[in-house]
This record gives structure tokens, C-alpha cells and sequence, in this order.
RNA sequence: GGCGGGUUGCCCGAGUGGCCAAAGGGAGCAGACUGUAAAUCUGUCGGUGUAUGCCUACGCAGGUUCGAACCCUGCACCCGCCA
């Protein structure tokens, strides 16, 4: 077995962490029980929390527990982003995110064998805490100098946003479930992203006050692109693992459209392919970019991680259909319509204007910005340039008597079915 | 609780009575060039659609005015100092 910790560090998804040589040598001792957590901030994880689930991942395919843990509580609190205080969602709603995350979570995981996964929700263990209790067993052994010395805290002090009592004490909830699984499972590692960093820390402080025990903390990197901008946001907003919010389609396409440079560091943070492999595919793009193996390498094996096998073949043969050199007309009946069933998708009684039928498939928000695209030459039926503003698809246009595609730009495609019926 | 400062479009930020759908920048979008890449250059960037129109918008609600993002009143939220 590789050592995990080299691993990590190889990859770059080892940004800090507490004492290497010691959680080296605890990792090497034995299985380790290791958690990270995850707050139902959104009704879905993004692809930003897949490096998170894929670490866990990493430690339990290396022989170690994981623990899943799921926000129910400090969901209910809200982390301090630099950017503003959160607004509190009604607990019924977070409620509800908290199962839909925890779903997502656990086809991540495996739940049998020696070194079963196990999840938790830190609504358990604090939800019968007092206000009382929560000042006198926990709040004693925190102090303020060291909490506002933080970064999170520190920077919201800073700005003219300034911070709330409760998103101020949101490392004495995160510090709490480290102390809670340290007890429950004898979890002695943390691992969570870098700006989680202060509220690592703050469990392991904490435990170590309580009961004397040092334990570990290991972040991984903010992942950029090369331009520094940040990264699993895109134009359309950000690819949610939900195949409702993000279909497999938009999904399979973000990792297909990764840029050269950004792909050797995607491959290393998110796939599981054998250092041999990853290497390997970096040097075809060095060498042979146009081809883009390693995007399509990237975009499949995540594409199969996270919608499974079936919907990876789909979603792949309908990228091949419809960015194929072949006319589109020339697409059988099964495998054109199996190609637009990943689209986005609208229906229409008749041939309408082409700017009627960009803003109904939602290819753009409005008349106006339709009119605009065609204007700029950006609009497209059937892969042909639409260049009058008022232009109507004809009936011999209609694919199999049906389908039209539609495109705005390069790459954004939808299907227009015309149906009388 | 008192005093002062603030709240502008996706974000930052200018605008202190008409010339403001609102400068400038960023992001975004489209085009050219390409490889469904990057960089660069160009265009564009509230809605309706073509009407010197109408609607919506400068924290919220009222008011003054022929006319308000700009003035007045109240409210909400944020920041700072003092208590």
C-alpha cells in the first residue's frame, strides 16, 4: 500500500496539516477513523464538496474508516463566508437537505467490511443541548482572543460587514463534533478544505483541553484554474452533483471543456486513475492536445462516478452525435433522439420564430437576448447559421418530422420537439 | 440608548433634481482565430420589441416637485464611535 499521505501530497490535495510525521506514523499504525463535514448550505453538493467525498474516499480505499457527517446542526447555523452573512434557512428546509446530501454522500462510500463507513448528523448530539450547558461545558474552553484571531472571523471583523453572534460561534458547533466523534468513534482526523482550517483547529484544540489527546487535522487546497479564477463555477452557475439541477449532460460537458492547462491537476484531485495513468494522459496533451484525451479521460470517469455507468455511455454518445463533422439530418431516428433526450428540452405546438424557440428552450433568458444572438451570429438551428432576426424554421427543417437543434455560441444545445399533439 | 456613516444593475463602484436604464471596471454572452482549449482583438450586456413608445429598476414605505437614484419623513438592515 502506498502511503496515503504521499498520495495526497502527489496529487496536491495536501494544502496543511497538523504534525506530518505524527499523523504519518498514526496513519501508518493502524486504521485511522477520519471525518469531514459537509453543511446542507444548498439542496444539492456541488463539485467543489467532490474533492472532500473523494478524499474520504482515498483514506477508506487505504484502509481507513470514514465518517461522513452531515450539518444538521451547524447547517442550521451558517459558516462565516468572507463575502456576507449567511441567511438562516428554516430548519425545515434544511431538514431536507440534510437527507438529500447525506444521499449523495454515501454512494461515495463503501458500508461494509472492517472499515465501514458510518454517517452522522451533529443535530444529534446538540440538539438537546442547552443554552446553558453549551456556555458552562464548552464555551469555557474556548476563548474569545484566539476565536477572533481566526481568519474566518478575523476578516468579517475586518470588512464593514462585520459578523453575527451566531456565525461567530460557528467553530464551537464544528469544534464540538470533533470533540463528539473523538468520543463516539475515536475519530482522530479532520480533514476539510483550507479555509475550514480555524475550525479544524478549533476541535482539535478543544479536544485536546478536554481530554489531554492530540489528534490530527489534514486541509486540502482552494482548487483554481491556472487563471486563478475559482474553480466548478461556470457561465451557467454552478454543476451541482443533483442530475436534476446539473444534468448528466451539462455535467459529462463541464469536464470535457476543462481547459489544457487546468487538466493535469483536475486528474490528480478527482480521478483514481494509477499515477502511471495520470502521467500518461498528461503527456498526450502535452503532445497531442486538439485530441484532448485526458479531458474526455476526466470528464468519463467522473461522469461514471458520479451518474453512474449507464448515464456516462449516454451522455457520451450524444456528445459524439451532436458535435460530430456529419449532418445531423443524417442521424438515424434512435440515436438522434436518444442525443436530445440529454438536452435541454422544450416543447412547441408549431413552427414558431427561431427567437421564440431560443428563449423557450432556455438557450437564452429573454426575447431581447435572442434577437441579440442571432444579430451577432451566434444562433443556430440544425447547425446552420440563423441570420434573420425574424426567421421561421421551415417544415422541411424539422429532423425526422419533429426535432430541431437548437445552439447559441460553440456549445450550448437544445432540442425543440414540434408536435401538434 | 446617543451621535455619525452607509444601502446603486451579476459583483465592485461613480452619480446629490431633468442630458439616468444610470459613468468606469470586472465577470458574463456573441463573433473572428481555434481543438466544444488558452491568449488576443471586436461587439454586446434590464424587459418588451422597434414604438422619438411602454414596463421594471438605484434597501422598504410614503411625501415634496411639472419632474427624484438624487430633496423630506418614517421604517429595516449594516458599519463606526460613545454609553
Amino acid at each position: 500500500m502506498t502511503d496515503i499521505v504521499d498520495e495526497l501530497k502527489w496529487r496536491g490535495l495536501l494544502a496543511l496539516s497538523t504534525d506530518e510525521d505524527a499523523l504519518r506514523k498514526a496513519l501508518a499504525d493502524g486504521p485511522v477513523t477520519v471525518y469531514c463535514g459537509f453543511d446542507p448550505t444548498a439542496p444539492s453538493l456541488h463539485i467543489g464538496n467532490m474533492v472532500q467525498i473523494l478524499t474520504l474516499r482515498r483514506f477508506q480505499r487505504a484502509g481507513h474508516r470514514p465518517l461522513g457527517l452531515v450539518g444538521g446542526a451547524t447547517g442550521l447555523v451558517g459558516d462565516p463566508k468572507p463575502t456576507a452573512e449567511r441567511a438562516l434557512n428554516a430548519p425545515e428546509t434544511v431538514a431536507n437537505w440534510v437527507e438529500r446530501v447525506r444521499s449523495q454522500i454515501e454512494p461515495f462510500l463503501t458500508f461494509e467490511g472492517p472499515n465501514a463507513a458510518v454517517m452522522v448528523n451533529n443535530l444529534d448530539w446538540t440538539s438537546g443541548l442547552s443554552a446553558i450547558e453549551l456556555l458552562r461545558d464548552v464555551g469555557k474552553h474556548f476563548r474569545v482572543n484566539k476565536m477572533i484571531a481566526k481568519e474566518a472571523v478575523a476578516r468579517r471583523l475586518n470588512s464593514d460587514l462585520g459578523i453575527s453572534y451566531t456565525e461567530f460561534s460557528y467553530q464551537i458547533l464544528q469544534g464540538l463534533d470533533y470533540l463528539e466523534l473523538y468520543r463516539r468513534y475515536g475519530c482522530t482526523l479532520q480533514t476539510g478544505g483550507s479555509d475550514q482550517w480555524g475550525n479544524l483547529t478549533a476541535g482539535i484544540d478543544l479536544i485536546h483541553r478536554v481530554t489531554g489527546a492530540s489528534v490530527h487535522a489534514l486541509a486540502t487546497p482552494l482548487i483554481t484554474k491556472a487563471d486563478g479564477t475559482k474553480f466548478g463555477k461556470t457561465e451557467s452557475g454552478t454543476i451541482w452533483l443533483d442530475a436534476e439541477l446539473t444534468t448528466p449532460y451539462a455535467f459529462y460537458q463541464f469536464w470535457l471543456n476543462a481547459e489544457d492547462r487546468d487538466v493535469p491537476t483536475l486528474l490528480r484531485i478527482f480521478s483514481f486513475r494509477s499515477r502511471e495513468e495520470i502521467e500518461e494522459l498528461e503527456t498526450l496533451t502535452r503532445e497531442r492536445p486538439a485530441a484532448r484525451a485526458a479531458q474526455r479521460a476526466l470528464a468519463e470517469e467522473m461522469t461514471s462516478l458520479v451518474h453512474g455507468a449507464d448515464h456516462c455511455e449516454r451522455v457520451v454518445a450524444a456528445s459524439r452525435a451532436l458535435f460530430g463533422q456529419g449532418d445531423l439530418a443524417d442521424l438515424d431516428r434512435s440515436t438522434l433522439t436518444a442525443a436530445l433526450a440529454e438536452l435541454p428540452y422544450a416543447k412547441v405546438g408549431n413552427l414558431a420564430p427561431v427567437v421564440d424557440l431560443l428563449a423557450e428552450s432556455g438557450l437564452v433568458s429573454s426575447k431581447s437576448a435572442a434577437r441579440r444572438t442571432i444579430k451577432e451570429g451566434g444562433a443556430y438551428v440544425n447547425n446552420t447559421k440563423v441570420t434573420a432576426e425574424d426567421a421561421v424554421p421551415a417544415p422541411e427543417d424539422l429532423l425526422h418530422g419533429r426535432w430541431l437543434v437548437l445552439r447559441r455560441g460553440k456549445k450550448h444545445l437544445a432540442a425543440v420537439e414540434v408536435a401538434t399533439d
